[in-house]
DNA sequence: CCGACAACCTGTGAGC
DNA sequence: TGCTCACAGGTTGTCG
């Protein structure tokens, strides 16, 4: 999936589009994702107008007004999710699962492994359970060298899994961890705990400009990632260490090993990081 | 509380 | 060609 970068990209491209349109409803083929597509999806969001499409962590949220009454449609993409838009009545395929419809255009969710989620948050009510859990953006300026610091000490895990780790900090994946952890000179392996002050505030720049490059790349594609206007993304042929195992390490003359740490891939050079 | 692991799904590529 | 296996961008729940 989409990592935060990729989420972001979809966002800005949707923005445009959706920015102050009327929904006239959602068809639902999938239920079954994730977590259960709401059964009146189609009522709650019928005749709302989307104010805007913010986003937390990876999630992407269209706030809707009017209609049954104001809410949150709230996506994520998962693995393999993607979200286009596609001309009214264009048959689905296969793994075309949601429908938004507009009056000029379907917004479509696509999600092969439906690892993905469609819900609706009605105003008012507490905060979703799913984002009430979410720790900290990591592009917001609350994200410093300290607070990271602080949040790690007395941690004995490695630091890699612990950066994809959405309770603590949200839209750092696989790939991005293991970028921003070369960038930063860190060693995955590394107990979290075990990171210096300075070390901690090297890393934050890292993980923030490695984000930032990705989203003015246009976020990455691997394989499932769409932009939501069907383009490819194209960040993924500048990854420094990510599914490189073997090959030259791009900064000196090592070569980038990978390893499997909570059951996901990662990359490193061993002699860059420690 | 913390950390390791299985589970949820389908598709793809490697190897036999 | 066709089978099996390992693995893929995420997150939750469970267990020790």
């Amino acid at each position: 999936m989409p990592e935060l970068p990729e989420v972001e990209v979809c966002r800005r491209g949707l923005l445009p589009e959706v920015e102050g349109a009327v929904l006239l409803g959602a068809t639902v083929r999938t239920p079954r994702l994730r977590l259960p597509v709401p059964p009146d999806l189609d009522r709650r969001l019928a005749g709302t107008r989307v104010a805007a499409v913010n986003r937390r962590g990876k999630y992407l949220l269209f706030e809707c007004r009017g209609g049954a009454g104001d809410g949150t449609l709230i996506i994520h993409l998962g693995m393999s999710g993607n979200l286009r838009f596609v001309p009214s009545g264009t048959p689905a395929q296969r793994h075309d699962h949601v429908d938004l419809s507009f009056a000029r255009q379907v917004l479509r969710f696509s999600d092969p492994r439906r690892f993905g989620v469609v819900l609706w948050q009605a105003a008012g009510a507490p905060e979703h359970p799913l984002l009430a859990v979410l720790g900290i953006e990591p592009l917001s300026d609350a994200f410093t060298g300290d607070w990271l610091y602080a949040a790690t000490r007395g941690r004995a895990a490695p630091v890699k899994p612990l950066l994809m780790d959405s309770h603590l900090v949200v839209g750092i994946g696989n790939i991005y961890a293991s970028e921003s952890l070369f960038r930063a000179g860190i060693s995955p392996l590394r107990a979290a705990g075990r990171i210096g002050r300075a070390r901690c505030e090297a890393l934050v720049p890292a993980i923030r400009q490695t984000l930032s490059d990705a989203i003015a790349a246009g976020g990455s594609s691997i394989r499932d990632y769409v932009h939501s206007d069907g383009g490819a993304g194209c960040f993924q042929v500048d990854c420094a260490v990510y599914d490189r195992a073997g090959l030259p390490c791009v900064r000196c003359a090592g070569t980038v090993r990978q390893v499997r740490q909570g059951g996901r891939s990662t990359y490193w050079c061993p002699a860059c990081q420690h």
